[in-house]
RNA sequence: GCGCCCAUAGCUCAACGGAUAGAGCGCUAGCUUGCGGAGCUAGAAAUCUAGGUUCGAUUCCUAGUGGGCGCACCA
């Protein structure tokens, strides 16, 4: 509704200044004080353009955007905001088709997103990083199929090259109740699993059991977790298809690589990188870095247009070299989008909890899904913005106790579940339309108007995080307008009716946004 | 040494260059025979430092301080 609106608004400007070249208006939430539904601050934003001073712009923007008739009101404030009253039978028209329209960002809009995410290395079980990037990459995948875009997730699986074979070996150990070597993996997943296989094999066939084995238990946890791939890309296929070498050809033919003390290099220093990087080794192995090129590659011949990965921290150095490489593949630069996730660092017993080979249980993703739980886990990460260093607080997590927002939310929900029971029972049904709307009956649609407007930010941000707090800020303006609106005792039974329709809308809006983050919306708790 | 990220309330985090900087937890004072009190109402409490750009800076730029991470012919 906001945006129909908007549009109107502009067109209503450009036909009032006779300027084309005007800046575009965009309405906000208008902050609590002023007691208006929008504000924007457009006159400030063309002042410069106009040589006026922005408040005569404002008299003018007024008068000009008053003759709307969707809007009441609308008063200036001190530099120059307009600040907008929209009347209420507009708001409560518009609100009964809220659930009838669909998102309108994607409609011109063809482009194809695939969004790469926790790839982590088949050697061992998920970790509590992996759970950062796992919430963050499917929740974005939602937002955008919510808003209309096709976009699709995917999980590379480095099943090739030297840490697959080390598992191979570790594994070979294991079954002979020896000591994995030195560099291999020793973790205790290893030993139970060398109980279920017999002696003897080869080192390439403990490693296809192995990586097998640690793919199931990843596709498990991803699953517990209500994260969903619709890919799970094999490293190995790259190497069944001589797509590496194809590559090397496709940069050598385009004089991107050369050859320097017996290994092929790629020029990424002419672009952001320290230096020049190794395509194939002196001993002829190719690198991770050229696989990682190829598969590249190979994401954009599939018909993607857009690519977005999602990498940890300590990966961020990679970053520059991979810009190099899509832009050798002859892309822009907007076409590949990294996003890095800062680091999670754990609190137990308020004290950091250090990585370790013998770190216990609680490390593993799969641990703090059956600690924490997958809602108040999920919740959680979505509330963060990728760039913040998080400190998870195992105890507080644990505790599943209102000092995490997410029951805060669900129980939002599973209250109006509850009312609208209640009213069932009653014999009230909800009403088709709404009119006559009370000034907090105002403010929850106007809340309610805002979602699409939200996930678009989302979407610009790469973070679902404005989502999380939106939610919060959704059930709090519902706990409070219920605490002073009687909904099934209401007055009368048209005003219970209407307001049935409004705390559903607020049902469903909240049941959507949870669902966007991977949490469920109970009925009751 | 070079690069990336961060610094906001007692704690964990928000704020698309906008107004009186928001939440949750914790704290203080109320609301309790409730359509679910896992709630509501009110209150105390914060932008690391110094410059700069701007009508306007938590946000952008420069320098500093403090912290995290990374700088392989590893993946």
């Amino acid at each position: 509704m906001l945006k129909n609106l908007e549009k109107k608004a502009n067109k209503q400007l450009l036909k009032s200044f006779e300027n084309l070249e005007l800046p575009v208006l965009k309405f906000l939430p208008a902050p609590e004080h002023t007691k208006a539904d929008l504000t924007t601050n457009w006159s400030m934003s063309c002042c410069k353009l106009l040589k006026k001073n922005p408040l005569q712009l404002a008299e003018s923007a007024k008068s000009s955007l008053e003759k709307l008739e969707e809007i009441e009101k609308i008063e200036i404030a001190k530099p120059g905001f307009l600040n907008i009253t929209l009347k209420n039978s507009f708001v409560a028209k518009e609100a009964e088709n809220f659930y009838k329209t669909s998102p309108s960002s994607a409609k011109n809009n063809k482009e194809k997103i695939l969004i790469e995410f926790v790839s982590a290395n088949p050697t061992g079980p998920l970790h509590v990083a992996s759970g950062r990037g796992a919430s963050l990459g499917d929740s974005l995948v939602k937002i955008f199929r919510a808003l209309g875009y096709t976009c699709d997730a995917e999980f590379y699986v480095n099943d090739s090259g030297n840490q697959a074979k080390m598992l191979g070996k570790s594994l070979k150990a294991r079954t002979e109740k020896q000591e994995p070597p030195e560099n291999g993996y020793h973790g205790d997943y290893l030993i139970e699993l060398a109980k279920t296989i017999e002696k003897g094999k080869t080192e390439q066939e403990y490693q296809d059991i192995a990586v097998k084995a640690m793919l199931k238990t990843h596709k498990e946890d991803m699953k517990n977790f209500r994260v969903e791939f619709d890919t799970w890309f094999l490293e190995s296929d790259l190497y069944k298809k001589d797509e590496l070498n194809k590559t090397l050809k496709f940069l050598d033919k385009k004089k991107l690589s050369y050859q320097n003390e017996g290994a092929t290099w790629f020029g990424t220093k002419q672009d952001d990188d320290d230096k020049d990087r190794v395509l194939v080794k002196s001993n002829g192995l190719p690198t991770y870095f050229l696989a990682d090129i190829a598969y590249h590659k190979n994401k954009f011949d599939r018909g993607y247009d857009k690519l977005i990965d999602i990498l940890g921290a300590d990966h961020h150095g990679y970053i520059p070299r991979m810009k190099s490489a899509i832009k050798s593949l002859g892309k822009e630069p907007e076409n590949f989008q990294p996003i890095i996730h800062q680091l999670v660092h754990l609190i137990k017993d308020g004290k950091q909890v250090k990585m370790s080979k013998r770190a216990g249980e609680f490390l593993s993703l799969k641990g703090l899904m059956k600690d924490v739980g997958v809602d108040a886990c999920r919740f959680f990460f979505a509330l963060r913005t990728p760039n913040s260093h998080m400190n998870f607080d195992i105890d507080l997590a644990k505790k599943k106790s209102n000092e995490n927002p997410v029951f805060y939310v669900q129980y939002a929900h599973a209250r109006i579940s509850s009312i609208l029971k209640k009213a069932e029972a009653e014999g009230f049904k909800a009403s088709k339309k709404i009119e006559n709307i009370n000034e907090s009956e105002k403010e929850v649609l106007i809340k309610l108007a805002w979602f699409e407007s939200v996930l678009e930010i989302c979407t610009r941000d790469l973070s679902p995080h404005h989502l999380a707090n939106y939610l919060i800020e959704l059930a709090s303006m519902f706990h409070s307008f219920y605490d002073q609106n009687k909904v099934v005792d209401a007055e009368d039974k048209k005003t219970t009716e209407k307001r049935l329709l409004i705390v559903n809308l607020v049902k469903e809006t909240i049941s959507k946004g949870l669902y966007l983050i991977g949490v469920n919306a109970p009925e009751s708790m």
